[in-house]
DNA sequence: TTCTTGACCTCAAGTTACTTGAGGCAGGTA
DNA sequence: TACCTGCCTCAAGTAACTTGAGGTCAAGAA
């Protein structure tokens, strides 16, 4: 598929898809003979959990290394597997701080009701 | 107290609060006879407030009005409190984006397993 | 067949939200 | 007196995109 399907299937706007691939960051992305890229279900599965990744604060440099790995096959994978659970780490800090704000934001929003009133 | 005191109490960085400083983001902070920035506690709990908001995603233009608003006084309460209760509502996208992540990563972490047995 | 439209391309410049570095003053200590 | 520390401003650098200019190419309308 093209570019527009790619993006719409994963999420990330076509500027960025083009942006991630001169980085590296998605390994063998096909080009038609029209000069155009043409992605694969793999490519896609590929650019949305690069998506989910980046949603939730991976760094670009620990994208780019994850890809690298990934592009070199099987080999890396207890690699790969450990950047993953290094993200899944970073998730619980996340929850643990929107939990932290919520708490903030319910205290400051009944003040704010007191002062309403 | 100085600079330095109030970085460490409300986790934001010397150079980050000067910056929300220059952009209108820290209402009514004091100086000495030495030009030197003083902060008050009820500065330190703004500043405190600031770092949550950005920690958990509120873009700057948003904290703009936000502190415009808490500069012009009471009068503006309501109008602070539904940009609260926006953000809050925020908060709930991001958990679920979280959750989303992290049912991906276990998937994810599962077929590696499988790869590696 | 020529014209237009739409989707794609590259490359350069702009944007957001900081971060880092250069150069300088002011007050306290050795 | 010389230095060190903590503060200051202003300019430039960085990350991760985003937008804009200018161009190609294939397909359908006139």
């Amino acid at each position: 598929m093209r570019i527009a399907e790619a993006a719409a299937r994963c999420g990330l706007n076509i500027a960025t898809i083009r942006y991630y691939e001169t980085k590296g960051l998605i390994p063998n992305v096909g080009r038609g003979s029209d000069g155009q890229r043409r992605f694969s279900p793999e490519n896609v599965d590929w650019l949305t959990l690069l998506y989910w990744l980046r949603e939730t604060g991976m760094p670009m440099k620990v994208m780019q290394r994850f890809a690298a790995l990934y592009a070199q096959g099987d080999a890396t994978i207890a690699d790969r597997k450990q950047i993953l659970l290094t993200h899944s780490k970073l998730l619980a800090k996340r929850r643990h701080d929107l939990d932290r704000c919520e708490e903030i934001l319910a205290r400051k929003l009944e003040i704010y009701e007191g002062e309403l009133r």
